[in-house]
DNA sequence: GGGACCACTTGCCATTTGGCAAAAAGTAAG
DNA sequence: CTTACTTTTTGCCAAATGGCAAGTGGTCCC
């Protein structure tokens, strides 16, 4: 929990009493390995909070591919921002790659922190922009790149999943085959 | 003017006076074909909206070679929001395609707009989210797929675009040589 | 130890895409 | 119409990546 809240006072201020409601409303979840925690068709109920583990956003194109969209890691908000905010079904599946441990809040318990907590909204308001900005800024470069800058940038962004996920995940992050990563991995070193 | 107020409205209620304070603080601003609206290194001192015209998001990888990030059409937003909020420099281009004409904010009278209207935040922030969401559906799906279907999915998305912006640049979105699209093009006909 | 699984690597060849340069087509100005 | 310029198409070949299948290596369980 304590990570959560360190998380939230970077993007504004809040008293104790404040904490003390946010924390009151807080679940803490754990989540075994490859079990999803939100799955396509369905409406994102909670908004999620990584503390230990790493989750990914996946989907399947029309060829039934899987395409892994992004990574969660530690310490990162973990909700379908669209899907929470107007109830749509989410088109996308959000899976465990390792045991997870999350703090979750239920839609309900959510809106009643934003209309007790005076300034919740704004604080949630820079969390989820930054978080969009943040996988904007991480799929973009990957468009144009070829698949070895495109894995190199992928070790920057994130150099502890490379040991800690198996390696077709990874591909379907890069957009190529497992066995072209594989090869690639090869030339590199 | 009105497009803006007609976009604004579809994220919340404004009443007669709302809408006159808002109208008050925008500017007209028209930027013709091949400007920058906002160049790398400077920081966004401005919350645009797209009336008329087509502009591009774009970067310069390592190897020099020109990126371009998205396109924003009309009836959009066009803000580097993390440039505007947090005001750093941008690390992007934002360059009119066509000429186009504008409406712009700068930032004093936007947060003298967010103190002043109540609920104008919330609204902002729907907008905002909501643009950062489309975004990312649109890049997302073009890093999984090989070029051909890269394109038809711009075509998707961007149907308008095609006949009206250069080649070069749809390449460059798409993340790959203008030759390679030039053939595609001849491949789906 | 022997299987039964996985995850990863490798070999072979087909296909896609890139790099470069020239040709063709389109556009605007005189 | 001619010229100059830009944009798009094309040809040629090299490099990157995909598809498929087999091989390798590791782990777990009995």
């Amino acid at each position: 929990m304590e990570a959560f809240i360190e998380y939230v006072l970077k993007f504004g201020s809040l008293n104790q009493q404040q904490i003390a409601l946010i924390s009151d409303k807080a679940t803490e979840v754990e989540l075994p390995k490859d079990a999803y925690y939100l799955e396509a068709g369905k409406i994102a109920r909670q908004f999620g909070f990584m503390v230990e583990g790493v989750a990914r956003v996946c989907y399947y194109n029309n060829k039934g591919e899987e395409i892994t969209k992004y990574f969660i890691e530690e310490n990162n908000i973990l909700v379908n921002l669209e899907s929470f905010d107007y109830e749509i079904p989410s088109s996308a599946y959000v899976q465990a790659m390792t045991d997870c441990r999350l703090i979750v809040f239920s839609k309900q318990d959510w809106q009643e922190l934003l209309q007790t907590i005076v300034g919740w909204d704004n604080i949630v308001h820079k969390i989820t922009s930054k978080a969009l900005l943040l996988k904007i800024e991480r799929i973009s470069p990957l468009v144009a790149e070829d698949a070895t800058t495109r894995y190199l940038k992928f070790m920057e962004i994130y150099p502890s999943l490379a040991n800690r996920i198996p390696l077709s995940y990874i591909a379907s992050y890069l957009g190529i085959t497992q066995s072209s990563l594989s090869r690639i991995r090869k030339n590199i070193r």
